[in-house]
DNA sequence: CTCCTGTGAA
DNA sequence: TTCACAGGAG
């Protein structure tokens, strides 16, 4: 059970490190300077206080970020601070949840509780050592290790390298859905919870959770989307990206396709709305912003495309042109 | 591991 | 009306 297994490894010989890429470091700064050139700004990333960051991770786990921006300042203007809303009524809390359409009560319940583990200093190193007294001990400060933060009501893994990062500047990488949408495609990682979380804790740079965090999840917001942008949102990582390079975008997390997706119908009307927004498209870039498991070389690949399209050239909407070897979409 | 939650999209 | 979502609880 030391570090010696680490040497017993797998007999292939090939771990999630494999996926780093050689110049981890350019794969860095190109992520770091693209998120610090340009990013959207959210009023939680203008704070490091832990329990404003608190409240706006718990509210963005289930509302879109539009929503939870309002939600955020109001709830914080009835309870600005952790004392405040540790000494609210259970009540009231779940009463604001529902009265902004937040969503999973049970989530203002937990956070209500949260705040009071943080009054009463029922968490962290702290956890009254000596004997401080029945009244006194939490002093309303939130621990900085994220396996504290995870002791607080409602706060997971998740929850707690976000507020640990953003907060303390002291998390590890954060693992989400995002995340590992982005590291599947860029680095070929295996769709693999150990893989992701291995390859996401070498990727950061030491010391730099905040930034590289929230840059992180940047990528995922605007470029490495479901249907990515990558040209659009000028992703840092193109020239490594794997996904990038094979036009194969699928991701971890998209293999649902209920029965109203697929319809022809539906995939013309894609293709109508992608080349509108754009001159022309070669197919394989095409491809992705008509089918999320779109891949060049799959049952619903680049001929598949290349048919579809060519059903709109006869309706006289689009046409296709063979340029360098690649094909090109483009409306008429 | 299974279950749960409220919302919005399909 | 069903269901995906996305984390966390138990």
């Amino acid at each position: 059970m030391s570090d010696a297994d680490a040497t017993a490894d797998e007999g292939g010989g090939d771990g999630p490190r494999d996926c780093l890429p050689a110049d981890v470091d350019a794969v860095r700064d190109a992520l770091v300077s693209w998120y610090e050139d340009d990013h959207r700004s959210f009023p939680w990333r203008e704070t490091t206080d832990a329990y404003e960051i608190l409240v706006s991770e718990v509210m963005s786990q289930q509302t879109q970020l539009e929503r939870v921006e309002t939600a955020w300042r109001e709830f914080l203007d009835r309870w600005p601070t952790v004392h405040d809303l540790a000494a609210a009524e259970r009540g009231d809390v779940v009463g604001f949840w529902t009265g902004h359409s937040l969503g999973y009560n049970n989530r203002a319940r937990y956070l209500h509780e949260a705040a009071r583990q943080v009054v009463e200093g029922a968490v962290g190193p702290s956890d009254r050592p000596h004997g401080a007294g029945e009244t006194g001990g939490g002093d309303g400060e939130f621990p900085e290790e994220p396996a504290e933060l995870a002791e607080l009501m409602g706060v997971g893994p998740y929850t707690a390298n976000a507020v640990a990062s953003f907060a303390f500047n002291n998390g590890n990488a954060v693992v989400d859905t995002n995340v590992k949408r982005v590291l599947y495609r860029a680095f070929d990682v295996p769709d693999d919870d150990e893989a992701f979380a291995v390859v996401a804790g070498a990727l950061m740079p030491d010391g730099e959770s905040r930034v590289w965090n929230n840059a992180m999840m940047e990528l995922g917001g605007v470029a490495c989307e479901k249907v990515p942008s990558c040209d659009e949102a000028g992703c840092p990582w193109r020239r490594w990206c794997h996904a990038y390079e094979t036009g194969d975008f699928t991701a971890p997390d998209v293999p649902t396709q209920p029965e109203f997706e697929g319809s022809r119908r539906q995939m013309r009307g894609r293709v109508v709305k992608a080349l509108s927004n754009h001159d022309e498209l070669p197919l394989d870039t095409l491809g992705p912003k008509v089918r999320v498991d779109y891949t060049p070389d799959g049952e619903h690949g680049r001929e598949w495309l290349r048919a579809l399209v060519a059903d709109l050239a006869g309706d006289g909407l689009a046409e296709l042109e063979e340029r360098d070897g690649e094909t090109v979409a483009r409306l008429r």
